[in-house]
DNA sequence: TATTGTTATACTCTATAACTATA
DNA sequence: TATAGTTATAGAGTATAACAATA
């Protein structure tokens, strides 16, 4: 299962950006599975405990938005992290129709252990290539997800 | 719709290349959404398409096996482009099990203006970045989606 | 026994519309 | 009127199990 098919020639899609990029993010999603899997927990779920420890009392469509996450597809992700008891939902102090975040003493008593396996996780992408390439890669990914569009022309030429 | 919450702190995630590639990814399907869903054309059936045109005769596992997608969902896809009329089954000649993929003549028409369009797609990220950071950039998202697991450690160290 | 194509099925992610209660 | 949370729903991608025909 290492090489697909040396008889076949795949140059057309392998050329592409876009399909390099989905063969990356599948690849690094199969192992972060295998290491989460277990305790339960999903890309979504994993990044918006991260995100409510960073920002404790977050309301929930804040969460959504820096995560791009629809917020009516953050209810059944928020309903799992409070039914596993990781975080806690109450009302935000200053607006009565938002919910405030926060991590559970379970869910922080759960992070450091999280946060161990994801350094490792990331750290066995990561080895693949020098500190300045892997610095490089984080900028141009970050280039790539920036809005480009609705500016008109902005692109500097390369 | 460009900052999700100036207020909120998003380094946790922005820290972490799993994270960076989900979005990078998710940005450039949506520019090829906005591009090719008038067409009814997604990525796996874009993908099929260019991989049938240079590899004729192929037969569907080998093109599921390069493509990374399972034989049971290669089925309604190949179902997809055969009723778009822009691929035909035939019968592989050596193996009477397998199917074999070409594109038609209306498939073949078709492609040059798909090719244009996916040029201008991918030359919309590409420009964001120089052509020595582009061929980088494709080389170090070779290296992530390559299958490190199983041979122990074989990394050279950074 | 293994493989090819196929069907059926299930789960996750994503997207839209509509409702309520607040603002 | 606009927003926050919610519900319901639908589409697409992905995964497994099982079957018939063939290798």
């Amino acid at each position: 299962m290492t090489d697909p098919s040396p008889g076949t020639d795949a140059t057309a899609v392998n050329a592409l950006l876009g399909y390099r990029l989905r063969r990356a993010y599948a690849a690094m999603m199969a192992d972060f599975a295998e290491v989460f899997a277990p305790m339960g927990l999903r890309t979504s779920l994993l990044a918006a405990l991260l995100l409510i420890e960073s920002n404790p009392g977050i309301i929930a469509s804040e969460l959504g938005a820096t995560l791009a996450i629809k917020r009516a597809n953050m209810v059944p992700l928020l309903n799992e992290l409070e039914a596993a008891g990781l975080i806690v939902r109450e009302p935000a102090p200053d607006d009565r129709r938002a919910t405030a975040l926060r991590l559970s003493p379970k869910g922080q008593a759960k992070l450091p252990e999280i946060k161990r396996r994801l350094a490792d996780h990331e750290a066995r992408f990561a080895s693949r290539m020098t500190a300045a390439e892997y610095a490089l890669l984080m900028d141009l990914l970050g280039r790539l997800q920036e809005d480009a569009g609705e500016h008109g022309d902005q692109s500097p030429k390369g």
